[in-house]
DNA sequence: AATGAAACTCGGATCTG
DNA sequence: CAGATCCGAGTTTCATT
C-alpha cells in the first residue's frame, strides 16, 4: 500500500460509511472477497489514516443547537497565537486561514443562542484579535463529512 | 428512553468516539456493566439518532484537498430553491442560512485549486443568485465532529 | 444475569501474480 | 513480495431462560 487507494478500498468505504460496524464477512459477501482480505484493507486504510470509524452524535440531539461562523482580522505576527487559542475552546469545531480581508474563519457550536454571546466574548479576549465579524447560523440544510 | 441521555450513554459514545468498533463486550468491562446492557443501550442511541457509527475517510488522503466557503445573496422567493440546488451538489458540504447581509452560507471541498472556478461557475448558475461572495481555505487546523 | 448456538474475528499456512 | 485464499481456534453477538 503506497497511499493510493482502489476500487476495493472505495467499496469498504462505502460501505462503512453506511454503517461502520458492519462486519466484515458482510462486506466481504457484498465485494465478492474473502473476510480475511477486508481485514487487511481495512487495518491498511486506518494504519494510514485514510479511514476512521467513529461514533458521531447528532449535536441537536444533545442539546447542541446553536452555531456562529466568525471571520477574525488578525495581527499576522499573533496568527499562530490566535489559531492555538481558538483551537483550545471545545466550542470551536472548525478553524481554516483564508483568502481575503480577513485571515481567519472558524465555526463554533454550543447549546444555545444564549451560549453564543459568552463564546464571541471569550474568542474576542484571545490577544491578537483586530476585527471580528460574527455570523449566526439560522438553520443547518446539509453537513457531511462524506468527501467520497 | 425520553431523549436524554445519561452517564452510562455518554461513556459509549466517548469509547465508540474513539474507536466506533470497539467490541461490546469491551466496552461493558470499561464501563462495568453487562454486554446486554452495552447492546441495548446501543440500540436506543441508533434508533433515536443519537449517535451514528460511521467510516469517515480523511478528504486529504483521498485528493480532497481544496476548499472554500461561499456567501449568496438570493431572491427571497427562490431561497428554497438555492438550497436545493446546492444540497443537490457532490462537492458542497455544509449549508446554513445566516443572518446578515447574505442569506445563505455554503462550504465546498473538491479535489484540487483548479477544481474551485468550475464548482464557483455550478454554483452561480443555480437561479436566484444576487451576489456570490467567495472565500478560499488555505490551511485547515481544526475540523471536528465531536460535539461532546 | 447466565447459557449456548450462530456469527464473526483473526492468525498461520498456503497459493498466486 | 505483496496480497489473496483456506481453515480452524477463539471471541462476540444475541435470543432465551
Amino acid at each position: 500500500m503506497n497511499g493510493q487507494i482502489d476500487e476495493l478500498d472505495r467499496g469498504i468505504i462505502r460501505c462503512l460509511s453506511k454503517d461502520g460496524r458492519m462486519s466484515f464477512t458482510e462486506i466481504a459477501t457484498q465485494l465478492n472477497v474473502t473476510e480475511k482480505t477486508i481485514r487487511s484493507r481495512y487495518k491498511n486504510l486506518i494504519d494510514h489514516e485514510i479511514l476512521q470509524v467513529v461514533g458521531v452524535v447528532n449535536p441537536t440531539a444533545i442539546g447542541v443547537k446553536a452555531g456562529a461562523i466568525i471571520e477574525l482580522m488578525v495581527e499576522l505576527m499573533a496568527l499562530e497565537q490566535v489559531i492555538e487559542g481558538l483551537r483550545n475552546l471545545r466550542e470551536v469545531r472548525f478553524i481554516t486561514t483564508t483568502s481575503g480581508k480577513y485571515q481567519i474563519m472558524t465555526q463554533i457550536a454550543v447549546p444555545s443562542q444564549d451560549d453564543l454571546s459568552s463564546s464571541f466574548k471569550r474568542i474576542r479576549d484571545i490577544p491578537g484579535i483586530i476585527e471580528m465579524n460574527s455570523i449566526i447560523q439560522l438553520n443547518v440544510y446539509k453537513n457531511t463529512f462524506q468527501y467520497i
